[in-house]
RNA sequence: GGGCUUAUAUGUCAAUUGGUAGACAGCUUCCCUUACAAGGAAGAGGUUAGGGGUUCGAGUCCCUUUGAGCCCACCA
């Protein structure tokens, strides 16, 4: 048969991808071995808003290569997908929405109404991202996909928040928190992230009673005055001492507040008077309750002063309130000064909206008993063991130590509500179900907490809840087989946020260890280097990657720069792996052009003494890069594996053994039909076919190790080879439909360290002779004469391979002797064990040609002052292993031996 | 303020426990040689950011300066 000149990728990702799926590869069951080992692995769930951008490009390309690699290996593999319910991002979404289409707020339609909108919108738009991993390939069972709002994911939910409660772990209380004024709820510490800006400090006048002295203090919030219930010093400032216990009036208030004192205060920064807010500043929350101070919540949940904040202010925005505020104490002479100060303002990592703290009844999780949980995997398990090690290890263990409780309640409607119930006195009843809480009331008059928790409080679940763990079901087979999974891939932003909350959580309610390695991926930079952002524009489509190299380009260019560290983003680097699938494509073509006859079969890959120097070395090669492949993928070395593969691809196969055997394999398609009774050629028929057979095998054995990397051009070659079939596949799926992503992954074959040396020698003779021709510019069309001394086993290497070397080399005759008998006018080289010679009667320059001599003369003698100089270092010779020395005096040897004899040949050039 | 990462060829990146720097792209020269011009052959190109130290030997370990980036805490 013969394939197109040039691969199409988007012929080839349309074919497999349902196919896989339909026969149930990716399905854990489709392993057929009883005692196959499982592997496993979850996938960070996207979120259902979001779309497929580059970094999940990197880490699905991670999975799936190592859940391929692991599946054609024989474990029972599974890689499980699913979608999280992204609480803020899809009420904002349905919000949006429902202000364009129907001009209506969330409370215009009530709850149950919001939220049926929010499923239609997560039935229409939700999938977005899992039709992208088809594309991808991703081989994911999704007959097992789970949504964190499922219900037996939601089930979980509720048996963990009342079990934690129960124990005392969860409560409810008042507490300083992050408010988003545009979301309208609550967020984590994890969730603030930091803007810097220029801002003003400014330096408020407050009077002091009973006395016609005033104090300063210093303030970037200005309007937070107004909710004031103190003024602090410190206790040993020697200029405040003596207003310590005396009273403020608080401007444009007609409030009095005490002066205290307190150690926080610093001495050095603004006046050394601190005004304190405690309902809306964590530190002067902490003073508040050391003080006993009033709370004074000046703030509406939309970022509106209220009444607390006075008649005038109430309704305000809170940064023209700060304006007011400022106006106002200019007016009443009280304004000191402003200075031009740098403030970092805590923002809501979605919104950017600016954070206001404040003191809020919210629900916490006290962490301490999980934290020490996952503290003492690490310490004395070591467990997960993250990749690149340092300094994740470090860090997630100092974050650790210093976790405190968290803010699990949202003031959303999209969510896990939470399963508490108040009775009409306001009682507390904490239930799995209604009806539970019903029964512990003793009441039908219940309503349910409004709230719903954090989105990464399911997150947290999702090691478990995912295998059917649900707090009524505590053992299933999944979670057998595949909890704890063997690796998670993911960022070094949720490291915090979910990683370190799936490691607790499955420790404490099913006493797993949720994972046991971490893959920590970098971070794929736009072009500028700077993270990409749609902001910046420098964003890379993964999917217009897709369109215009290819699928599998694609993701062998990620696998090839995931080493952990960041990595920018380059186009003419994914332009090298579509060539790459080229030249596979190609290859794999030129082989079925010469396939007559031949058979994929892995038993002509072992070797008998009469096999050629050049089929024992591309089969030790073959072997070498399997090993070395497999070695490289088990460290997570992607980018190691990748690059083992390409040069083993390309530069041995290709350019070398390809070229080696082309005239043995095509010799009979072109000569048998002109003289079909000439008997030579019979007679060369079997080890023609043997020839074929062997190089289709090996095409198809470096399919094999390519497929986890470029799984549709794989597939799409392998169909074409001659004989491929289910009996290729790993034993543990013997019955199922042919495909490459079931045969049996390449590994332990034997090295053969000799041929691969003899090899290097041939290759060696056949570059210093294409050497000289480039160098002395001899036309291709040109042929020459080869001269070459060596010892007897090197000529008996180079006789063997007299066909191959004249062809490459572009050569009539091969001489070989134990000394060169050349005319005055020839081209030398040296190289390891032989000296080479190239007749060029008439075609020679002498002084070119012993600049070129006198050229590698130079280069060897670079390599010699090194040698030499580390040799000559008497400490060397003594501490450094024997080997290496005797290394060295070889290299020595050699290059003193060549130099000799290029020396001589400058001379006879005179 | 505390901690971490990083600096290697023109560009993007590699380099096992310290053993004397590689790949791809680009560049130069030549070639449409019946698998592939998305190709082939041959080349040029590096005081491994600067300085110091440990060592027989440092891209690799230690100190330091400078540049780039990240995390945590705090900032009235």
């Amino acid at each position: 048969m013969e394939l197109e000149k040039s691969y199409n990728a988007k012929e080839a990702e349309s074919k497999h991808y349902q196919r896989w799926e339909a026969q149930g590869c990716f399905a854990p069951e489709i392993n057929q071995n009883p005692d196959a080992k499982p592997f496993s692995i979850v996938i960070p769930p996207p979120n259902v808003t979001g779309s497929l951008h580059m970094g999940h490009a990197l880490q699905h390309t991670i999975m799936d290569v190592l859940t391929r690699w692991k599946r054609m290996q024989g474990f029972k593999t599974l890689w499980l997908p699913g979608t999280d319910h992204a609480g803020i991002s899809v009420q904002r979404k349905v919000v949006e929405q429902l202000g364009k289409d129907e001009r209506k707020k969330p409370q215009d339609i009530g709850r149950e109404a919001f939220t049926q909108r929010a499923w239609a919108w997560k039935e229409q738009f939700g999938n977005t991202i899992t039709e992208q991993m088809r594309r991808e390939g991703a081989s994911v069972d999704w007959s097992r996909e789970r949504f964190t709002m499922d219900e037996s994911l939601s089930k979980a939910v509720r048996e963990v928040f009342c079990t934690l409660y129960e124990e005392g772990s969860i409560y409810r209380g008042k507490r300083m928190i992050n408010w988003c004024p545009n979301d309208k709820t609550v967020i984590s510490d994890l969730e603030v992230s930091e803007e810097k800006k220029k801002g003003k400090l400014t330096y408020l006048i407050y009077p002091i009673e009973g006395s016609d002295k005033t104090l300063t203090v210093a303030t970037t919030r200005p309007e937070t005055m107004l909710g004031d219930t103190a003024v602090a010093v410190n206790p040993n400032d020697e200029r405040y001492r003596d207003i310590i216990g005396k009273f403020v009036l608080l401007p444009l208030t007609n409030r009095k507040i005490p002066i205290i004192a307190d150690e926080y205060v610093d001495l050095e920064f603004g006046t050394g008077c601190v005004k304190i807010t405690p309902a809306h500043d964590p530190n002067d929350y902490e003073i508040g309750l050391r003080h006993n101070l009033e709370q004074i919540l000046i703030l509406n949940n939309d970022g509106t002063l209220n009444e607390n904040a006075g008649a005038e202010f109430a309704g305000m925005d809170r940064f023209k309130a700060r304006a007011k505020v400022i106006e106002d104490f200019e007016t009443l002479g009280l304004l000191e000064k402003q200075d031009d100060y740098e403030i970092t303002l805590p923002v809501c990592e979605r919104c950017k909206t600016v954070i206001e703290p404040m003191v809020s009844e919210q629900w916490f999780c006290k962490m301490d008993g999980m934290r020490d949980m996952a503290l003492d995997l690490m310490k004395n398990e070591n467990l997960p063991h993250f990749s690149p090690q340092v300094p994740h290890e470090k860090v997630y263990t100092t974050w650790l130590e210093n976790l405190k409780d968290w803010t699990i309640s949202r003031q959303l409607w999209w969510g896990h509500q939470i399963p508490a119930w108040y009775d009409e006195a306001g009682n507390t009843f904490v239930a799995r179900t209604y009806e539970a809480a019903k029964t512990q009331a003793n009441s039908d008059n219940l309503t349910q907490d409004e709230d719903v928790l954090d989105t990464w409080f399911s997150s947290a679940l999702w090691a478990f809840s995912t295998f059917g763990w649900n707090g009524e079901v505590t053992e299933t087979d999944d979670l057998n087989d595949f909890c704890p999974t063997d690796v998670l891939v993911t960022g070094r932003d949720i490291i915090f946020l979910w990683v370190s909350r799936m490691m607790m959580t499955t420790k404490k309610f099913v006493n797993k260890t949720a994972f046991k390695d971490v893959i920590i991926t970098g971070t794929v930079l736009g072009k500028d280097g700077k993270p990409m952002s749609k902001s910046r524009k420098n964003g890379v489509d993964p999917l217009e990657m897709f369109d215009k190299y290819g699928v599998d380009a694609t993701r062998i260019y990620l696998a090839s720069i995931a080493s952990g560290a960041d990595i920018r983003w380059n186009d003419l680097q994914i332009e090298t792996y579509r060539n790459f699938s080229n030249k596979i494509w190609n290859a794999t073509r030129f082989c079925l052009l010469n396939s007559e006859g031949a058979t994929v079969d892995p038993e002509s890959l072992k070797l008998s003494d009469d096999d050629s120097i050049a089929d024992k070395w591309i089969i030790s090669r073959l072997n070498k890069t399997a090993n070395a492949v497999n070695t490289a993928l088990e460290r997570y070395h992607f980018h190691e594996a990748v690059r083992l593969l390409y040069q083993f691809f390309w530069n041995d196969f290709c350019d070398w053994y390809i070229e080696l055997v082309k005239d043995e394999i095509t010799f009979s398609s072109n000569n048998v039909s002109d003289d079909e009774d000439d008997l030579s050629i019979w007679a060369n028929s079997e080890k023609q076919t043997k020839a074929k057979t062997r190089i289709v095998t090996i095409i198809e054995q470096s399919l094999r190790l390519l497929h986890p990397f470029m799984p549709y051009l794989t597939e799409e070659l392998w169909g074409f080879l001659p004989a491929t079939g289910s009996h290729l596949h790993n034993s543990a799926y013997s019955n199922a439909d042919a495909t490459i992503m079931l045969a049996d992954y390449p590994k332990d074959g034997n090295i053969d360290e000799k041929a691969e040396s003899e090899m290097q020698s041939v290759i060696d003779l056949i570059s210093r002779v294409r050497n000289i021709r480039a160098e002395l510019s001899i036309k291709p069309a040109e042929k020459v004469e080869i001269h070459a001394a060596c010892n007897a086993d090197l000529q008996q290497v180079f006789r063997e391979n007299e066909a191959q070397i004249l062809k490459l080399a572009r050569a009539n005759t091969l001489t070989l002797g134990e000394t060169l008998n050349v005319p005055k006018a020839s081209a030398k080289a040296v190289m390891q064990g032989a000296e080479i010679a190239v007749p060029l009667e008439g075609l020679i320059d002498f002084a070119k040609e012993r600049e070129r001599l006198e050229n590698q003369i130079n280069k060897l003698n670079v390599e010699l002052g090194q040698l030499n100089g580390q040799l000559n270092n008497e400490n060397f010779v003594a501490k450094a292993p024997v080997e290496k020395v005797q290394d060295l005096r070889d290299r020595v040897a050699e290059i003193e031996n060549q130099t000799q004899t290029l020396n001589k040949t400058i001379e006879a050039l005179k």
